[in-house]
DNA sequence: ACACTAACAACAATGCTTGTCAACAAGCAA
DNA sequence: TTGCTTGTTGACAAGCATTGTTGTTAGTGT
């Protein structure tokens, strides 16, 4: 994802509004690795702006999805994350115990579909997910 | 996924009972590899049996996978998927227009997590998702 | 056949995400 | 600056998939 000041930039050209509210997402979400929900970005934007709302959170990550500056990825926890390396393609390691999401880097080759199931098909991304789980989790099971 | 009569069993022997409800599910789910949300489990259960609740389906499907017999997917489509084929590794090809989606064996080496990110971190599963478009749905585009 | 208890159907509720809409504020032109 | 236009905001409520609740029905082992 961009700077804060270049997202202004983007967002002015695209013709959609910078308002205090997205400039705050915009800076929660810089250098952000956490992978956070949205409700976890809406109370941290609550923080320094009481009235902010859901909504305008998720309307704002979208515009930036749109824009190709995050990632939205669903890894079945029920709720949504947004992934503001767009840079790096990366794939994902998720406990499944506290949630938490580390990024890793595509170190493997090869990974395509065997031609005989590619047929009739075409294939525009490759999501890896790793499941399990965290050593400090996993010593107190 | 075992046949009806080994579920019967298997539930029995787990001081689960085999109601008629849990039969015609385990019927609709034999064989089928169109990995069915639980929505059309419900609907084409409906058909044989019109008071069948949508909760049923749903605890019928957790009771399935809590013995290892189907596998409950999230392809980030909205709603979860019953897959019987817990017999064969394999991961997932998925129409995003269409939502379809088909098995695809495991025939890359060396999926795993590098040393570096895997530290302190015990890895118990690894899903694969390839998504795009199968070429009935790429035409009408 | 009996008693015990899990599973059923119907209903309501949850959690995440999106729609609606009146009031507002950013951007633009003069 | 000023005023106009239009996108944005935020409170509220709705939508969807899934789960909780509850009284009743019906498998199960004896």
């Amino acid at each position: 994802m961009k700077g804060t000041e270049a997202l202004t930039t983007i967002f002015r050209e695209q013709g959609l509004r910078v308002t205090p509210q997205r400039q705050a997402i915009f800076r929660l979400l810089e250098g952000d690795v956490s992978h956070p929900t949205v409700e976890s970005l809406f109370d941290r934007a609550r923080a320094d702006m009481p009235t902010i709302s859901l909504k305008t959170v998720y309307q704002t990550v979208h515009d930036l999805e749109a824009l190709g500056e995050v990632r939205v990825l669903d890894l079945g926890t029920g709720s949504v994350r947004v992934d503001p390396n767009v840079e790096d393609d990366h794939h994902h390691l998720l406990c499944t115990t506290c949630g938490r999401v580390r990024d890793v880097p595509v170190e493997f080759d090869g990974l395509n579909v065997p031609i005989r199931y590619r047929r009739d098909f075409t294939v525009d991304d490759v999501q890896v997910i790793f499941r399990g789980h965290c050593d400090h989790c996993f010593d107190r099971t």
